[in-house]
RNA sequence: CGGAGUGUAGCGCAGCUUGGUAGCGCAUCUGCUUUGGGAGCAGAGGGUCGGGGGUUCGAAUCCCUCCACUCCGACCA
């Protein structure tokens, strides 16, 4: 390509409502436009490392076996009646009616049509198990969309699903899966993890997530210092602290604490250690639970970790606090003052807060606290479970190592659906006697268009963008200095660029007349363009051109009759 | 949804307090010079000052209202 025929929109100036060095560089580099709160459109130079990621994921999925589909964006309303979604999703379900006032949604996931075209078109075992999966736009209306196309509204997703007969086919797929994004998220050249994860709102079973290692992250992810184990945060398991209970060395006092309304009061003011000190937690309680709450106490130190607490089945779902409001009333002190002592309403207490002993904690009486509380002495041990997030340091919950806590972009998501939607929808096959059973459903997401802003958050530096070589828009620039003046440096680059074209490489010749050397430059490092050559009167007339990796330090001369040559030993087509 | 803030040329911003015919830098166009790190000179074009309403002789500026966008929060004891 040439660069005089392609639109380099390039940016000068960081527009000022970017805030992650993503979509600041995906900006400058003229990869994407904003077009409303969330929507973006991909120009060419964007849309050129999009395909790229689009066909590793379509090459590794087709390797893998499974069959591309194409389903509508736009799915009637009454296939996620069926399935109970219609209800359930809220108001991320964008929900739009056509001209007979028929509704319809615009797809932020496919279970249900996928599930409905499989229910028609399979009738026998013998046609599974199968995987079927699409590359394309879905739309879900966040709540606040940011980060450009980190978390956009309208976004391309690669998403596939498999159905079975039998948790064991099922669990084959998913293994197969696995590996099919291992192999994608290596072709794409970045750092990732495979991590355990919560299987969340699509429901179902076995799950993990892929994640970009990058600070700017949304997600936190615990891994372990010695063995493989990783897993999302919320989902990681506290262990139990080593060794008993230790035994009370303090007398229980009551402590007028007017002016301890937090826990860094408590430590500030009253000297208390902050891993001896607890949070009080008032929630909503299930409608098992005979109580209107549930008391959750963790460690001062300690968050809560609200996956864990929902799953608790006294509380209720989804997870609510407690306003102030709801709940003076029924132990009658406020927030501030709430602790385990002559507490009137059930309680559960995290592993940890199991092993504490002496702590301060609230008196259930306004602008007290008790002191030197023990289990056992000074008050019943209450219900013990985990319900705090793990911290850097724990130990690692497969016994192996101490866990690492680090940021995480999720690209990636597997489940094992089991038979949620094909039983809601009724999709079965005859199996072998001739009996009609309900398939079970696997399901496999990669956000394509988060990928690419992922890449760049991994890969960048002061002047821009360094793609990895497999999905860089060009992989060699040929800078053409005084490219409309000099006779030389136009035949040479011109030479070069058909040479490497036909080689197969994707080139950017920047043949940009009245482009002052230091705005190529500029350009096609903001651009992150892996590859540099420079072809100019004073090389030529020594014989050789210029080349420079976009991450090396300097540049080297190269002889002209051998820059192709190096360029196709380092270089993959 | 709650809180905060911002809307002035393609981009980045000033002007608003104290009302008086809209400005700067970059970008763009023309010409000349320049060409190995975001060139120089000369000239030019480009604005519903987010929309609507009001106050006023006069509104980018003051008031009302609507809209859009951004940030923070929706974990708090």
């Amino acid at each position: 390509m040439r660069a005089s025929q392609y639109l380099i929109a390039t940016l000068k100036e960081t527009p000022s409502d970017a805030e992650v060095i993503s979509h600041q560089l995906m900006l400058r580099a003229g990869m994407i436009r904003k077009l409303a709160s969330g929507l973006y459109t991909w120009l060419p130079m964007g849309l050129k490392t999009l395909r790229k990621v689009e066909k590793i994921v379509r090459d590794e999925m087709n390797k893998s076996g499974a069959q591309e589909v194409l389903m509508p964006a736009i799915q009637p309303a009454e296939l996620w009646q069926e399935s109970g979604r219609w209800e359930q999703y809220g108001p991320e379900l964008l929900r739009v009616n056509d001209r007979h006032s028929r509704e319809f949604c615009v797809g932020p996931t496919h279970e249900e049509v996928i599930t409905d075209m499989v229910r028609n078109e399979l009738q026998s075992y013998k046609q599974l198990p199968v995987n079927f999966y699409q590359i394309q736009t879905k739309f879900r209306d966040e709540i606040r969309p940011r980060f450009g196309v980190m978390r956009s509204r309208e976004f391309i997703m690669k998403d596939a699903y498999s159905f079975h007969i039998g948790k064991e086919s099922l669990q084959e797929t998913y293994d197969v899966m696995h590996q099919t994004y291992v192999n994608i998220f290596d072709r794409l050249g970045l750092d990732y993890r495979p991590v355990q994860a919560d299987s969340g709102s699509i429901g179902g079973d076995a799950s993990h997530e892929f994640h970009v290692l990058a600070e700017s992250g949304e997600d936190d992810i615990a891994f372990s210092d010695t063995s493989d184990y990783a897993a999302n945060i919320e989902l990681a398991e506290a262990l139990t602290p080593a060794g008993e209970l230790a035994a009370p060395t303090q007398e229980m006092t009551l402590v007028d604490t007017p002016d301890a309304k937090t826990i860094a009061d408590l430590v500030e003011k009253y000297n208390q250690p902050i891993e001896k000190t607890i949070k009080t937690l008032i929630v909503q309680a299930s409608e098992e639970c005979e109580a209107d709450f549930v008391a959750l106490i963790v460690r001062g130190d300690h968050e809560l970790n609200e996956i864990k607490a929902e799953k608790l089945p006294q509380v209720a779902e989804p997870l609510t606090m407690a306003s102030e409001d709801d709940f003076r009333d029924v132990i009658g002190a406020g927030a501030g003052s709430l602790g385990p002592v002559n507490l009137n309403i059930p309680c559960i207490i995290d592993r940890a807060v199991s092993k504490s002993s002496d702590f301060g904690a609230g008196a259930n009486i306004d602008g007290k606290h008790y002191f030197g509380v023990n289990w056992g002495r000074d008050v019943e041990m209450p219900e013990v479970a985990d319900l705090r997030n793990v911290v850097e340091g724990d130990p690692s919950p497969d016994g192996q190592g101490k866990l690492v806590i680090k940021r995480g972009i999720e690209v990636g998501h597997i489940f094992q659906l089991g038979q949620k939607y094909s039983e809601a929808l009724n999709a079965t096959v005859l199996d072998e006697n001739g009996k009609s059973v309900v398939m079970d459903m696997g399901c496999y997401g990669i956000g394509v268009t988060r990928v690419v802003a992922a890449a760049i958050e991994q890969n960048n530096d002061d002047r821009g963008i360094i793609w990895p070589e497999s999905i860089a828009p060009f992989t060699v620039a040929i800078v053409a200095l005084k490219y409309e003046k000099s006779e030389e440096v136009r035949t040479e680059a011109e030479r070069l660029y058909e040479e490497l074209t036909a080689a197969g490489y994707d080139v950017l010749l920047d043949d940009r007349a009245k482009v002052s050397p230091g705005v190529k430059f500029a350009d096609m490092e903001l651009i992150g363009i892996p590859h540099r050559v420079v072809i100019s009167d004073r090389g030529i007339k020594a014989g050789t051109v210029e080349y420079k990796g976009r991450r090396d330090e300097d540049k080297q001369e190269v002889a002209l009759d051998q820059i192709a040559d190096l360029l196709k030993q380092n270089v993959k087509a």
